[in-house]
RNA sequence: GCCCGAGUAGCUCAGUCGGCAGAGCAAUUCACUCGUAAUGAAUAGGUCAGGGGUUCAAUUCCCCUCUCGGGCUCCA
């Protein structure tokens, strides 16, 4: 009997009979490999574990708890919910169905244009708690392009997915469905059949530790002039206990909302009577807030910034020549008629930083010119897109702009990226990476040289920070390349916060120059830089880090001082006030409620600290130090708690 | 902007199959003066998001608007 050679991962090469399948190989290697078992890989091609395997081919087996492992069961899951649709709900259009980022969805569209409630999900659920029991297997089917037209006449999107590969046009969404001019389907039961590119876990049985989120109105492709079909949410796991994990994370992401802390902890508020997407800020939020401010505007200064003010509002040429008018107008707020002249509201500051460069001549002595300001803009968000602090309509830009020449670029970029990075740190975001987004195909403006350039700067700055990045071919903007840079939080979650954009564009549009060395006029590169973005949002992001436990370095209460009775409140002034004096932010409740109550108010609100003064500490001049987390100190001399929030604070610990 | 859902006291929520609006916490007052996460009592607090309609009667049913939430789209 014939054999086939396959090579595995390990380099080593194993045999076996000719016609042998992915499930077979696995098989052959180990019964707890079999059982773990989803897809193989075969030549970097994922299969179903049903396929034949190739002669000579590199075979690695793909097992649920990997990454492909894990996509692929959402897939699956999402194949299942798609057939339980369809099931309680017969004529069920169905559109796309990919997996996602911790879960998949589907866009159906039922009969009848109706539309799901949150009831319907645990319907669903239930079915395909049947489907699974039932072990169906996902059997591949593969058709040529008309025979795929034919077979899926009556379906109206999978219909027009089909098309549109017959025209050679794949679009990224489309991937998941369809593989290269071969249609291919998966029936898992008489009634049952998807088309899709696949692959899937062998049956239904290998699947079920899934849960059904939410569901949403999502426009076919995107498109809203397409219809508006129903996106149901879920998110499926290899195991059970992976899937709790999950749904932990997301109670405790719920817990930690920004909003609902900012309303709890009184730090912000979005009164109706201003509009969406503007808050005001409290006391203590403010505090918090200048804090931020303060440190960025020292790192700012200690960093080589030159500090600019720029207004609120600028005549209409300012944005004709900026070219926002042409390309962002709907973006931004509509204009103030005054003199005969239109005054619009800042989206953005460049335009007033570019003013201030060519407010004189300028010698390649003074590059780079490092231009820092914490400028508030205002931008027509669409009312969906509005979500507290993390998209506001009004927020502020801690915006710098560098203006530097060509061959400045390089060393200046690195230099950025590592401040950055440094600042970032300094905030307790730990875990950082990036991506960077290279020129778009299509039209864009500067030389080949200098988006070369560019570009290598950007990735050697990347290179030499040690950072971990992706690629964005094609992702950059058409006016030049840049470094976008993610944190992750506490719970894992991925924000998106600064930003390194070089800019080859508006330079040209406002004709700056600088006189070079040789007496020749010359266009400066400048680059933009956001690095907390927007403050407002960068709260936000920390509020949710810290779970609303600012580090004492940030907490707009660093301690409270609480008598244990009315006769030790002389004490308490008198500690509150030499906190002060040594630059603490401190305070005192009186002793009108037991203590108890008042330590765990002071505890709700997640100060750093608690101090608690009675006759012993009046006595000795101690107090009792309750750490947030910690253990409960008693006489405490006040010169070593002072020593310690001191070092706590420098440190921001 | 689009789809779906929600809006009752400062906050968290109950309630009314159409008939004078309820709790806990918070607030205020009084008493209690207490050593590490809730002392007790009393008082006050609402055009039931806003506007229109149906009805003898609307917080409740219907329509419109506003705001919020989850998505879609967008994020220079």
């Amino acid at each position: 009997m014939a054999e086939i050679a396959l090579k595995l991962p390990d380099g080593s090469l194993r045999t076996l009979p000719a016609g042998s399948t992915g499930a077979d190989l696995a098989a052959d290697i180990g019964p707890g490999l079999a059982k773990a078992a989803v897809i193989v890989e075969v030549d970097g091609e994922e299969r179903d574990l049903s396929a034949p395997l190739d002669d000579g081919a590199e075979v690695s087996i793909v097992v649920a708890d990997s990454p492909q492992g894990l996509h692929t069961i959402r897939h699956s899951t999402a194949h299942v919910m798609a057939q339980a649709i369809q099931a309680l709900w017969p004529g069920t259009q169905l559109a796309i169905g990919p997996p996602i980022e911790h879960g998949f969805y589907y866009d159906v569209e039922l009969p009848g244009g109706k539309t799901l409630t949150t009831e319907d999900l645990e319907t669903i659920e239930a079915k395909m708690r049947d489907i699974v029991a039932a072990d169906q297997p996902f059997e591949r089917h593969e058709l040529s392009i008309e025979e795929g037209l034919a077979k899926f006449a009556d379906h109206i999107y999978k219909r027009e997915i089909i098309e549109r590969v017959a025209e050679g046009d794949l679009a990224g969404e489309d991937a998941g469905e369809v593989g290269d001019g071969i249609i291919s389907y998966y029936a898992n039961s008489d009634d049952f059949l998807d088309m899709c590119a696949g692959p899937h876990v062998p049956s239904t049985g290998r699947l079920g530790h899934f849960k059904l989120q939410k569901v949403a109105g999502a426009y076919w492709r995107g498109d809203v002039t397409r219809p508006m079909l129903q996106r149901v949410y879920g998110t499926a796991w290899a195991t059970r206990k992976q899937l709790a994990q999950h749904l932990a994370m997301l109670v405790e992401a719920e817990k930690r909302d920004h909003r609902r802390l900012a309303a709890e902890l009184d730090l912000v508020s979005w009164p109706e009577e201003l509009g969406p997407g503007l808050a005001v800020w409290h006391p203590k939020g403010a505090n918090v807030r200048r804090l931020m401010e303060d440190y960025s505007r020292e790192r700012h200064e200690r960093g080589g910034y030159e500090f600019v003010y720029s207004p609120h509002i600028a005549k209409s040429v300012l944005w004709e020549t900026s070219g926002h008018l042409d390309f962002y107008a709907d973006s931004m707020y509509p204009p103030m008629e005054m003199d005969g002249a239109s005054y619009y509201p800042k989206p953005m500051n460049c335009p007033f930083h570019v003013m201030i460069f060519r407010a004189q001549q300028r010698s390649y002595r003074e590059l780079p010119i490092r231009m820092f300001e914490l400028g508030t803009v205002y931008r027509y968000e669409l009312s969906g897109a509005v979500h507290g602090l993390m998209r506001s309509r009004g927020f502020t830009v801690d915006d710098a702009h560098i203006f530097c020449t060509r061959e400045d670029v390089q060393a200046e970029l690195a230099s950025l990226l590592e401040f950055v990075l440094s600042v970032l740190r300094a905030f307790g975001f730990d875990q950082i990476q990036a991506k960077l987004s290279t020129r778009p195909s299509e039209k864009s403006v500067g030389d080949d040289d200098i988006w070369v350039a560019a570009t290598a700067g950007l990735k050697a700055a990347l290179e030499t920070a040690e950072l971990d990045y992706v690629v964005d071919e094609g992702g950059g903007a058409f006016y030049g390349p840049k470094i976008d840079v993610d944190v992750t939080d506490a719970i894992g979650r991925a924000w998106q916060l600064s930003t390194i954009q070089v800019d080859f564009n508006l330079p040209g549009r406002f004709g700056l120059e600088y006189v070079a060395s040789d007496g020749a006029r010359k266009q400066p590169v400048m680059i933009h830089r956001a690095l907390m973005g927007s403050i407002e949002r960068f709260f936000g992001v920390l509020i949710e880090h810290y779970a609303g436990a600012f580090p004492a370095w940030l907490a707009p209460i660093q301690a409270r001082v609480l008598a244990v009775a009315s006769d030790h409140e002389d004490y308490a002034d008198k500690l509150v006030a030499d906190l002060k004096a040594a630059g603490f932010r401190a305070d005192q409740v009186a002793a009108d409620d037991p203590l108890g109550k008042r330590i765990r108010n002071a505890k709700l609100e997640k100060l750093p600290y608690v101090l608690v003064v009675g006759d012993d500490d009046v006595a000795n001049g101690t107090v009792g130090v309750n750490r947030r987390g910690g253990e409960v100190e008693r006489d405490v001399p006040v010169a070593a708690f002072v020593e310690q929030l001191a070092a706590e604070v420098a440190d921001h610990t």
